[in-house]
DNA sequence: ACTCACTCATAACCCCAGCTTATGAGCCGA
DNA sequence: TCGGCTCATAAGCTGGGGTTATGAGTGAGT
């Protein structure tokens, strides 16, 4: 009796069809190790476990993947390349890992963050990431919130290091600028406006229906400022809660979205969205690390820092 | 008197901190629509399995994610930025499920692929995703393996579309260069070449003893003959069945290895790897692809031949 | 040639995570 | 005040995945 309806899932889930993430470490130790029963133990687990985890794995994606033999076991080519590809998995597991672990917070932490959501969303995990393969040892906190309770914290000694988007720095607090965010302006690619060949006079931006973020968000800020000369911002078409709905729903085709050229990389790379240009509006806006003033970074905070400098912040 | 003792595994395995592909897809869900009903039906479960499921997260990652009302479900700030993190994960998943789907390949695929381990592994599932995108009705299915093989499916009309890296277009077909593969001397950041500023001299590179793919795979051949007029190749220090297998010697600090970008960007970014310059050596191979003579791609070989175009293959 | 040490596979058993359905309780708008 | 939405709780089932114990190959070393 529980028919579909939700004009959701129409297929049978993607946990369904790929491998969870044990199998998909216990493949990358079989890489590396070559052998089950290394691999078994490398990951935790009874070597039948492992063998039947594997040869499972096999059912499911219907390709072979290691050439098992008396001397060991060896990925196949096709395993090699599924490999590869659960590595990307699994490092994106990692930086969730990474992510959660210092979202989750212990007091005593030797480093407490504190980050707009921009950056805690799509900057900080990497450079959790490569801290941790720096400096295992150090603790890290992070705290999430709008770039005021950010300067707030960092005000009130309640973090070591502070993240903002945002045109100057807080009062107060000394900073630096480690990268710069910009927005863009996105349709799905069936929509009109992503073939276009001349960008868009801001006229029409603010003259069009778009999905945003509720009053209030950053990103929002920046437009309603930049859209001030040509007749502010015009009604929305949507006002969502969270960077992923508006995401989404422009994804879906509801309409034009303005969002951080960070939160919709891989979207345009993968071609579910298309940027449009805005010509001669400057949606650019500076990203900052900052922290009290006087106060230089040091230890911990110094080790971070110095991680934020080259990362793919654009 | 299960005893450590892999040397491997110090923590609780990653599977254990991170949700799983169904819990971040509900988590997702959730963002999207702004309800754990509906969500739930979404997904294709029933809504207390989704409510335990996203409160077992919560305990899990011992973060609160989302504000239940009566009505509906926001995510808090927190909520927000672990699922984007989440999203990341899933996309990667997609990818991987892009990907083992034409792997699986159903000969009835409108579309069939064959490419080199190096393009299969890095380069196409992105192209996949994009594809699914754009024209979800495209069945593709792939082929892995070594250029040679390649050319020959390709010949022998196995395949539309074939993807090869190397220094030439193998005779009888036809092709266009869609990128360049550079390779890479990568050590572990402990390494003392980590710390060089000047380029490597390339007879230092000769002499060294490096991590290596096997005999007979494309990257070493590519390195044997620009090492050629320094003394050749030396004795390698390690031989390795898989690109993986190398990376992770690598990073582990076995010593150097020498490898596609396209393979450890990853690791450079995250701090795992660091590139060592080689002066005055060109270690760029052109990643071409080809097609039977005189038969130009059309229909979805050339859907997909359009998407590698501005692909972020370097 | 024999044995040892390693490979992986099979069998029998067990357990708990996560699902389901049925139900209840709170809040909002008509 | 009623109906419809929200989420939470309770009780019960199922099966995937784990374990140990064992067997059957293969290759290397004496």
């Amino acid at each position: 009796m529980s028919e579909y309806e939700a004009g959701d899932a129409p297929e049978p889930s993607l946990a369904r069809r790929v491998p969870d993430l044990a199998a998909l470490e216990l493949l990358l130790a079989v890489a590396r190790l070559g052998s089950l029963g290394r691999a078994a133990k490398a990951v935790g687990v009874s070597q039948p476990a492992a063998s039947a985890r594997i040869r499972s794995m096999e059912r499911q994606l219907g390709v072979a993947l290691v050439h098992r033999s008396p001397a060991g076991s060896r990925l196949t080519d096709a395993g090699g390349v599924v490999t590869e590809w659960a590595r990307r998995v699994v490092e994106a597991a990692e930086a969730f890992d990474a992510g959660a672990a210092a979202l989750r917070g212990r007091r005593d932490s030797r480093l407490r963050v504190t980050a707009s959501l921009t950056v805690a969303e799509y900057l900080l995990p990497g450079w959790l990431v490569a801290l941790r393969a720096a400096r295992p040892e150090t603790a890290v906190s992070l705290q999430a919130g709008n770039s005021v309770a950010v300067a707030a914290q960092v005000r009130a000694g309640a973090a070591d290091l502070g993240f903002v988007e945002g045109s100057g720095v807080p009062e107060g607090l000394d900073g630096a600028v480690i990268g710069h965010d910009r927005l863009l302006v996105v349709v799905a690619p069936s929509h009109p406006w992503a073939r276009r060949r001349r960008g868009l006079p801001p006229a029409e931006l603010a003259g069009a229906a778009l999905v945003l973020r509720e009053q209030g968000s950053g990103t929002r800020q920046v437009l309603d400022e930049a859209l001030a000369p040509y007749g502010g911002l015009g009604v929305p078409l949507l006002e969502l809660a969270s960077t992923t709905a508006v995401k989404s729903a422009a994804v879906t085709g509801a309409g034009p979205a303005v969002l951080s050229e960070l939160a919709v990389a891989d979207e345009v790379a993968a071609r579910r969205l298309v940027a449009v240009g805005v010509s001669g509006l400057d949606l650019t806006r500076a990203l900052r690390a900052v922290w009290p003033r006087g106060q230089r970074p040091s230890g911990p905070a110094r080790d971070l820092l110095s991680l934020t400098r080259t990362g793919k912040g654009a």
